[in-house]
DNA sequence: TACGTATATTTACCTTGTATTCTTACGCCA
DNA sequence: TGGCGTAAGAATACAAGGTAAATATACGTA
């Protein structure tokens, strides 16, 4: 079981002495108990996380918690700024398109190697205000484009949009049959056509995550107007 | 208070005379309970479905209605299934660019028309099977475009994705501030034409939505390899 | 040394999904 | 006509989970 954050799952912490004794520097911290639930969620997923679970695996009860956090929502908040906070930082330089797609694909690299926690990062009624420094700058390659202030904002928008969907669809894919299922099946094409084609795309899982991505940088066009 | 699946919200129902006893045509169906959950979530959401409740609109105690359906996701899917089946359908004829539009609004239409409703539907885990003919009927204008069949799928995944996103992502905002905040922030842009950019989209509340909409379509070239 | 504060425990309450069991009315068939 | 199987519902109960309230314990500080 991977630790990623520090603090291990399993109720190693030295063992408390009787009821409400934080002897000494091994009282839980906020990070403590964010760190804990981040590694619940990576290993089991967001229903695993209870509080009489966190705080079992925290080695205290539930309700120490929240001495902490004020609900539970707030420690899955914080668990969502924590994961966002590991998303890779996009390379500065090179050529407009690359930056972004390369963003694409950290986002994309995160959400396979955590699936339970991108998913929860990613879905918070309220996104994380916290939000994405990583990303926020590397979209600056837009300006770069030469697009108008207001095509850059939709621009934005929109690749924000498709790379959270696509990887919320793909960890749903895979969750559901192992592998990637119909991608996209279009209607009218005749069977044999159409398995030739999912065939295609399902050769190489990034496939159709990469044609996407094209098609949408492939209608960014220098001065197109909104 | 609408009632769009002709089953009335408050006990109307007739007054069952004591327990257990279906009158002559007055039990529960399953389209009932399926048509209450629906009126139900239409106009309070998810969250107000419970079991309990859903057995008091229906005049009848919660248990009852494990006699129509396996569990309660077994009713949500149905709710789902109910509503995907009022989508409209798109004109057969036209531009193939309009009719793709004509079916992306269709369903943003819904989306505004039943937040709720559409909310549910769209995130079912298991999507309905009997998923929106409407839908895939239409995006046989993607063969119309020209585009080989491996790009129609793309085409048809992409697209898929962003008014599905769209929509989830615009109700999230219309729930939070009334109003949409920030479509689209682009950080690198200086405060004074961020604020330009924003009052612009903002403006129309349709534009957002239409100009991602077109910048996706933009990159649909006839021949395009994936 | 006494006390306030931070942290933890204990106990308990409420909501929600659902299993189990019992009840009642209806329609079929001998 | 009368007994009975069956379908639909009611009553009861339980377990899981979030969290409120009261209580306890150590530590730092005056």
């Amino acid at each position: 079981m991977k630790d990623l954050q520090g603090v291990t799952l399993n109720r190693t912490r030295k063992p408390r002495r009787g009821p409400g004794r934080p002897a000494a520097g091994e009282s839980l911290t906020p990070q403590d108990v964010a760190r804990g639930a981040l590694n619940l969620i990576a290993a089991e997923g967001e229903q695993a996380l209870t509080m009489r679970r966190l705080g079992e695996v925290l080695g205290v009860k539930a309700m120490a918690l929240y001495n902490h956090y004020p609900d539970k929502e707030a420690i899955l908040d914080a668990v969502a700024g924590l994961a966002l906070a590991r998303l890779p930082m996009p390379p500065a330089k090179g050529p407009w398109k690359s930056r972004i797609k390369s963003v694409c694909r950290g986002i994309r690299r995160m959400a396979m190697e955590h699936p339970n926690l991108f998913r929860v990062a990613m879905t918070r009624p309220t996104p994380p205000s916290t939000g994405m420094p990583q990303i926020e700058s590397a979209f600056s390659a837009l300006a770069d484009a030469g697009l108008a202030p207001a095509a850059q904002a939709v621009a934005y928008h929109t690749l924000r949009l498709y790379v959270r969907a696509y990887c919320l669809w793909e960890i749903d894919e895979l969750n559901r049959g192992g592998d990637l299922a119909e991608p996209a099946r279009v209607p009218v094409l005749d069977p044999h056509h159409t398995a030739a084609v999912n065939h295609h795309l399902k050769s190489n899982p990034d496939r159709l995550f990469e044609a996407g991505l094209d098609l949408i940088l492939r209608g960014l066009r220098a001065g197109e107007k909104v």
